[in-house]
DNA sequence: TACCAGGTAAAAA
DNA sequence: TTTTTACATGGT
């Protein structure tokens, strides 16, 4: 027996879905994917697990979102709301492009990317939690590795929803993965150093001493740094992909990132390595969007857009 | 086969 | 204090 409803919704343009999706694009069905146009991840709503699949049957001017959530209790207009908060939040979809781009339109190459990526929003990860230990485990390997990683963490250790003969997967909370042992978070592929900081900041955050969610209500970043650089396994780049990712702090340049310096070289340097302070210098054009703009970039590269 | 990929902490110099 | 090194794994 299963419960679904099915909206549509019109979010604030521009919003290009498709492209906003694309970094999910290899992702495997039973955890978050996007595939055939159509996305789909399970949310965690007040211990209620709802599979949330999303598709845009508009453009980028006019966006139009239908949205279909299943699961295996009734769905209360209370659960309704915040999983479309949820996905609110995960899009990016009260977010207003425009004063991005109107910002960077004195930077001939970031204009024209802004124009070419229109409607790109980079999307946030639905728990700071999740984005930490995603940054966590991206450490030093490639994405492609990682994923492979954060999936078999989701599979292993996520709580589970069967809906229509399928196990779909969430991503673990901090209490999943507390009460895993590091053997077995290593055995996901991870090396014992970072299985044990994972383990660390769960432990922390059951107990109270670690409140990832509080931090999203910061105003300084720079605090936020400094508190989560105390922790083992997380230094300053991964405190900073954590707030752009986790939190939404599209002002945050991991400026110290490899594949950030290698992106703004190739389009601000001629493909010359560059200091992070280089890095940083030609961020400053960005204003309060310098991190959201690296990923212009990134995205940039990966459609060989050439400016 | 070896080396690299969106780092970090610990060891060595 | 500054500079190496080990770490895990899949792709190339």
């Amino acid at each position: 027996m299963s419960f679904t409803e099915t909206y549509t919704l019109q979010p604030r343009e521009p919003l290009d879905f498709a492209l906003s999706c694309q970094v999910f694009s290899d992702g495997t069905p039973t955890v978050r994917a996007y595939l055939n146009g159509e996305f789909s991840q399970v949310l965690q709503i007040n211990g209620d697990l709802v599979l949330a699949k999303v598709v845009d049957s508009g453009s980028t001017k006019k966006p139009c979102l239908t949205i279909t959530l299943k699961s295996n209790k009734s769905l209360t207009a209370k659960t309704q709301q915040t999983a479309q908060e949820t996905l609110n939040y995960i899009f990016n979809l009260n977010f207003d492009l425009t004063a991005f781009y109107c910002e960077v339109q004195k930077d001939p190459i970031m204009h024209k990317i802004t124009q070419q990526l229109c409607g790109f929003k980079f999307p946030t990860t639905p728990t700071a939690f999740e984005g930490l230990v995603d940054a966590i485990v991206e450490q030093q390997i490639s994405i492609k590795v990682a994923r492979t990683i954060e999936e078999r963490l989701a599979q292993r250790f996520g709580n589970k929803l069967e809906i229509n003969n399928e196990t779909y997967s969430a991503f673990p909370t901090a209490q999943n993965i507390a009460e895993a042992s590091i053997s077995d978070i290593r055995a996901c592929g991870l090396s014992q150093r970072k299985a044990e900081y994972i383990y660390n900041v769960a432990q922390h955050i059951l107990s109270g001493k670690l409140d990832l969610e509080a931090m999203k209500t910061n105003p300084h970043p720079e605090s936020v740094i400094k508190v989560l650089d105390e922790f083992k396994g997380i230094g300053p780049w991964t405190a900073e992909l954590t707030l752009l990712r986790g939190m939404q702090r599209w002002d945050v340049l991991p400026a110290d990132d490899f594949g950030i310096k290698r992106v703004i070289s190739t389009y601000y340097y001629g493909g010359k390595s560059i200091k992070t302070s280089e890095a940083q210098e030609t961020a400053k054009t960005w204003g309060k969007w310098q991190g959201l703009a690296a990923f212009y970039l990134i995205l940039a590269e990966a459609k060989n857009i050439l400016v």
